[in-house]
DNA sequence: CTAAGATTTCGAGATTTCTCGAAATATCGA
DNA sequence: TCGATATTTCGAGAAATCTCGAAATCTTAG
């Protein structure tokens, strides 16, 4: 991972709204949530949140897919993992720690068979 | 662990010399590096790099300890496994992902009897 | 006690970020 | 096609951040 890459995941994080968002997508799991009820779930604008949500998108740390009027957000684990694994890397010199952790979702997709050739 | 903290943490991290500082302090385990060889190894005069370790300390992810003339800066591995663990919280919903990594360093610490008092 | 070494604090300009209402865009149902 | 729903884009003011030379602080050696 680039050094850059992960600043701009960093600074995506670095920020109330955001980790907030991010975090309740990453409980959400590969179902994730459409803008409008992460916004009603924590209680700012819609503009505001939408600003947020691009920035995290932007920062490779969340994917969106369109589902009906709706815009599904969901957090990438690959992004995250790969995130963690740069700021532990080579963790306590050549002491070795535990390997970084890895989450890899296999959460039940509810998508309809429709849905699921957009994505 | 507290949202504010988890922010201040990220924000922390989320700049370019100071990511570059941590991963540093990360690698370098126990042992830790003195204020003027990460400022060379960086190459950035002392004066910008106090800011950014003053930054890093105050968001409770550097340790700062003093050895004769020099400040030695270490990286907290409970502070940074605690962040990791937040923001992996809950990962992928009822799916239950594999545990958070934990870096426990261990490395020699090869201070003084006297310097040990100190710390 | 005084000089030399290692770092931090101060100061001020340049840049970036956050906020949120209003207007614009995209999609769906009838 | 028209209206309703879901989100994003625009705009501009308020606030926070980064940079780095110069001066100040703290520590150790002689």
């Amino acid at each position: 991972m680039e050094s850059e890459t992960a600043v701009k995941a960093l600074s995506a994080l670095a920020q109330e709204h955001r980790l907030a968002s991010f975090r309740m997508l990453v409980q959400a799991g590969e179902t994730g949530m459409p803008a409008g009820a992460v916004a009603e779930a924590l209680g700012i604008p819609n503009s505001s949140l939408s600003f947020h949500l691009a920035h995290l998108t932007h920062s490779g740390l969340v994917l969106q897919r369109r589902q009906g009027r709706s815009l599904i957000y969901t957090a990438d684990y690959e992004a995250m993992n790969a995130l963690v694994g740069y700021l532990m890397e080579n963790c306590c010199g050549e002491a070795g720690c535990a390997p970084p952790a890895a989450c890899a979702a296999e959460a039940p997709d509810e998508r309809t068979p429709e849905e699921r050739k957009r994505a």
